[in-house]
DNA sequence: CTGGGGATGGGGCCC
DNA sequence: TGGGCCCCATCCCCA
């Protein structure tokens, strides 16, 4: 269930200072561009793709060995100066979404509260892990597949475009220009950028509510059902989120969940 | 304490 | 193969 366990666990609980999110896992040779970043630092190479900023520096790095990484191979300072390109652009790639929110959730069936098993968060990898993390599905059988290994952390991944996705996690190439802050995914910084301008493209059909994410909306929407989604097992009580759930659960309705 | 909103992360799927 | 998006999930904060 949790997929953010992984890494960056500090990211939700801590605000943090976004300037120190350089590898985290101290790989010492490993330094990439993420260091440099902070609020109005222009110097980084990074440009700006529909509202976006990419490191530049960062990407390519990111397959070469370290020995190969040229800093003076990455780009000059590009134009920044596109302060429009911030709100405009980013509200037209909100247009886009908002082209696709129109579906409403479907009739969902309800959750009845079977906490699923919480991965290990171990960040140990099948081929170094101990043997009692037999609990991995499908044991992984290194002699017979390739496995592309983080030389930020220890997970793996069976294809190389899981981990390029992954490693993203750790240099984080998208970077907010009004805050400076990191984010994995274009579509990630899409979403925090309206934190900023406060465009809210999704739209409550019930309440006109408006949502700067789907996800969000999604769960409001759940707010208005009369049955909600996540069901506890023993009282039949019906909630809009599996946190209010599991508090529920924990807080004495029902035997104690583990 | 509960319910809900805001913000964010990541795997999987589709193009 | 990579980018974009969907969907699910989590955490924090506030009323």
């Amino acid at each position: 269930m949790p997929r953010s366990f992984l890494v960056k666990k500090y990211f939700a609980r801590q605000k943090p200072n976004y300037s120190e999110l350089e590898c985290q896992n101290d790989t010492s040779q490993e330094r990439f561009a993420l260091a440099e970043l902070s609020p109005g630092d222009d110097t980084s190479a990074t440009c700006f793709t529909a509202g976006l900023v990419w490191d530049l520096s960062v990407l390519p790095a990111l397959y070469m060995p370290t020995s190969q990484i040229e800093p003076s191979a990455t780009p000059g300072p590009l134009d920044l100066s596109s302060p429009s390109s911030l709100s405009s652009s980013a509200s037209s790639s909100g247009e886009e979404d908002e082209g696709r929110t129109s579906d409403p959730p479907s009739p969902e069936p309800v959750h009845t509260y079977a906490p699923r098993q919480r991965m290990k968060c171990t960040g140990v990898m099948a081929h170094v892990s101990p043997p009692e993390e037999e609990d991995r599905e499908a044991p992984i059988t290194a002699a017979t597949r390739p496995v592309f290994l983080c030389k930020h952390c220890p997970k793996e991944y069976t294809s190389l475009g899981a981990l390029k996705m992954h490693i993203r996690s750790h240099t984080l190439p998208c970077v907010c220009t009004t805050c400076g802050k990191a984010f994995s995914r274009p579509w990630l910084l899409r979403g925090h950028i309206r934190t900023h301008t406060g465009e809210r493209p999704f739209s409550c059909p019930h309440c006109n509510r408006a949502f700067a994410d789907r996800s969000n909306l999604r769960a409001h929407l759940q707010t208005h059902a009369e049955v909600k989604k996540y069901q506890c097992g023993v009282c039949a009580r019906t909630f809009s989120r599996m946190s209010l759930l599991q508090k529920h659960s924990s807080s004495g309705c029902c035997s104690p969940t583990v």
